[in-house]
DNA sequence: AGCACGCCGACT
DNA sequence: GTCGGCGTGCTC
């Protein structure tokens, strides 16, 4: 080796202990070159020579002894170069992503690629950033804002009971771990507010502060009330010699809209310390903000925050832990908590400050619970306006208020049948229905996109008749029939077919605020954090919907989805109504939706979560093998069974091997199995050699899937 | 992941 | 005799 390290001279020096970006399931030694000694640590990008290659890797340590290295020193070659600069990765997030490897069963690289995004993995070459911005709308917004001040407005005694709690966390000895904090507010019970005066707390120490929202499209509000508040922070830039005004400032926000570029000047300014306050989605919970304070996750009972691709992390859970690591403040915010956070907070694991008051002395919106059996028998056949909310809406319009029509199902209808031979549309690359979208007169597959024409006549051959029909209704349908039943109205719809363009959401919300829409009608896109004074009535046209999947958290997430649109209402000076569409009212959700009774739901649920050892009475681990045929699939999710048995033997309940309930996704068998209670820490690393011994089929893949929210 | 080495069949 | 198949194994 002709590197000539001096076998005598620099046995002291630094060495790193390097994981290469390559699938090599072990680390490797690297000497530190003493002009790099101030950059090299542990998260540091760094360029090395591998054989004859030149490749990228992370340094997870820097020691300064040779101990238990089986090389020879003067075997060992130096570091080349450090990517970007140092810091890229903070220790506390290679702390994190060591942590996620071993909770979420998958190998580091897998967790040091998600933990920062690849044009920072790489030589991060700044592109020019092109601009996004629509000065159009941003005239609209500025004009539109009697919201967006941004001084603190006076808080209610609730908030400055919970901010009094929440101070003196903050501000305890910086040496102590902090236990994370569930706010329990009720819809309207001034959350944001809260944060925000805890984030201001935060940066006033110097310290910084991340925020994390579901899905960052859905929540420009939140992201201006932080723009609003803290873009006075900022310090114009001194190098702003070109008098443009540089973005950002204190606040960065990352989403999946940025560019290459943009994304990677955010992660700069961040780690640079020029922007301490992070706002983003599931991802922005890896920012390189350094010396934490506080992090926020808002909504934190949403799915969104749980990635569904490999490693399946939780990004609530990964912030629980990042708090942990960096001693910094964990806030839980939601009206409806996940059960796993409130049992949490109920075994004192969590502190529980409560917000059980609307802010301004305002009320929670009446809820009605409609008996759809009995509303088809009176109007003779199927309807989707039961009487009351058909009223309700007409009283709206008259009155000039209004309305948000809920019916989680886009498209116009939810299959598309025969009645003559029985034929039904599916997709041919997955086990569902196609969905029927008139617009786009095509039959969509919800699951993997596919689209194709929709048919006039029945398609069998031997059959043709003219007489198909479309059944189950999806918003498509819902707008045609509000359209109809009250032609006079301006109305609109935001489902994921009207919102393609990145602004339109925005542009419809902004009408709605401008009072150009009197009814507002969509998919969960309108159930998030929508704050519209003048809208008195919420209609809920199909409550059962998500109620009979099979999953154990269908009830869970029906009074969630439920208690949260219902929360739209009544914001303003009017009092609010929300009507709820049911053919079960007397399923036990629907007593607890009526009174809007967390407290209640969750008594009564995590009864039968514990009869049934279901979380978050008990942990579970999902394991998922998928392959173009289902036999493969299922040998190895088989051979995996039967390794398992061996290896855990009885310490392990096993639910399976079965099919999933929807076999076929994307043209893959899905086959599954679930262990019950894999906290332990033994039997995550027997998990892991299971994994790593497991015959390599490259077409079958294998997918753990810790505390799984996807069961389907 | 690459790229070596390494041991058996059809070609100029 | 050689070119080349891709099966194991190594990379500080």
């Amino acid at each position: 080796m002709s590197l000539l390290i001096p076998r005598d001279s620099r046995v002291r020096s630094r060495i790193a202990i390097v994981r290469v970006d390559l699938h090599i399931n072990r680390s490797f030694h690297y000497l530190v070159p003493e002009e790099l000694r101030e950059q090299v640590m542990a998260g540091t990008r760094v360029q090395i020579s591998f054989g004859r290659r030149k490749v990228l890797g992370t340094v997870l340590e820097v020691s300064e002894t040779l101990d238990g290295l089986e090389v020879a020193a003067d075997a060992l070659k130096p570091i080349l170069e450090v990517v970007g600069a140092s810091g890229l990765i903070t220790p506390a997030v290679l702390q994190l992503a060591k942590w996620m490897a071993d909770y979420y069963l998958c190998p580091l690289d897998l967790a040091l690629k998600s933990v920062a995004p690849a044009v920072v993995q790489k030589k991060g070459k700044m592109r020019a950033v092109r601009s996004r911005r629509d000065p159009e709308l941003e005239m609209a917004v500025t004009e539109a804002s009697t919201l967006t001040s941004s001084e603190p407005p006076p808080l209610m005694a609730q908030q400055e009971a919970v901010l009094s709690r929440m101070f003196e966390w903050l501000d305890a000895d910086s040496s102590q771990e902090k236990k994370p904090v569930l706010l329990h507010g009720i819809t309207g019970s001034g959350k944001t507010e809260v944060y925000l005066q805890v984030i201001a707390r935060a940066l006033e120490q110097g310290k910084g502060a991340i925020m994390l929202v579901p899905e960052i499209s859905l929540t420009p509000q939140t992201v201006e009330r932080l723009r609003a508040r803290f873009a006075p922070l900022d310090k114009p830039e001194p190098n702003a010699g070109t008098g443009s005004k540089p973005e950002g400032g204190i606040l960065a926000v990352l989403h999946s809209g940025l560019s290459q570029g943009e994304r990677f000047r955010e992660w700069q300014r961040i780690r640079e310390g020029k922007a301490r306050l992070v706002v983003g989605a599931r991802s922005a919970i890896f920012a390189p903000v350094m010396n934490l304070g506080v992090i926020v996750v808002d909504e934190e009972h949403e799915h969104s925050y749980k990635q569904e691709e490999h490693p399946r992390y939780h990004a609530r859970d990964v912030a629980v832990m990042r708090g942990h690591f960096e001693k910094a403040l964990v806030i839980l915010g939601s009206a409806t908590p996940a059960l796993e956070s409130y049992h949490n907070a109920i075994k004192g694991k969590y502190h529980l400050c409560r917000m059980p008051e609307r802010v301004d002395g305002r009320h929670l919106p009446k809820i009605r619970i409609i008996d759809m059996r009995q509303e088809t028998l009176r109007q003779k056949g199927f309807a989707i306006f039961s009487e009351p909310l058909k009223s309700g809406i007409q009283l709206r319009l008259e009155r000039g208020e209004q309305v948000i029509l809920y019916l989680n199902r886009r498209g116009y209808s939810s299959s598309m049948l025969c009645p003559k031979c029985g034929f039904v549309a599916t997709c041919p690359h997955c086990s569902v229905s196609l969905s029927y979208h008139r617009q786009a007169g095509t039959l969509q597959c919800h699951f993997c996109g596919y689209a194709a024409k929709a048919f006039n006549v029945c398609p069998q051959a031997e059959c043709r008749d003219p007489s198909i029909r479309f059944a189950g209704m999806g918003t498509e349908k819902l707008e045609e029939a509000v359209s109809r039943a009250f032609p006079t109205a301006r109305v609109a719809r935001m489902d994921s077919d009207t919102m393609t363009r990145r602004d339109a959401y925005e542009r419809t919300l902004l009408r709605f605020r401008m009072g150009k829409i009197d009814i507002l009608l969509g998919t969960q896109m309108i159930a998030k954090g929508l704050d519209f004074p003048r809208v008195t009535l919420v209609g809920i046209v199909f409550a059962d919907l998500g109620l009979h999947f099979p999953d154990f958290r269908s009830g869970e997430r029906t009074f969630q989805q439920i208690v949260q649109v219902a929360g739209r209402a009544g914001r303003g000076d009017v009092e609010g109504e929300v009507v709820v569409q049911t053919f079960t009212p007397q399923h036990p959700v629907m007593k607890h939706i009526r009174k809007q009774d967390y407290e209640g739901f969750y008594q009564e649920e995590i009864g039968f979560r514990s009869a049934l050892q279901y979380p978050p009475c008990c942990r579970i681990t999902k394991i998922e093998c998928a392959s173009e045929q289902s036999s493969r699939a299922q040998y190895v999710i088989q051979q995996l069974h039967k390794l398992l048995l061996q290896r855990l033997g009885p310490s392990i309940r096993v639910l399976g091997p079965s099919p999933s309930p929807i076999e076929k996704v994307r043209g893959r068998y899905r086959h599954h199995l679930i262990l019950w209670d894999t906290r332990k820490k033994e039997h995550r690393g027997i998990l892991q050699e299971i994994f790593a011994s497991l015959p390599r089929d490259g077409e079958v893949k294998v997918f753990p899937d810790v505390d799984p929210i996807q069961m389907l």
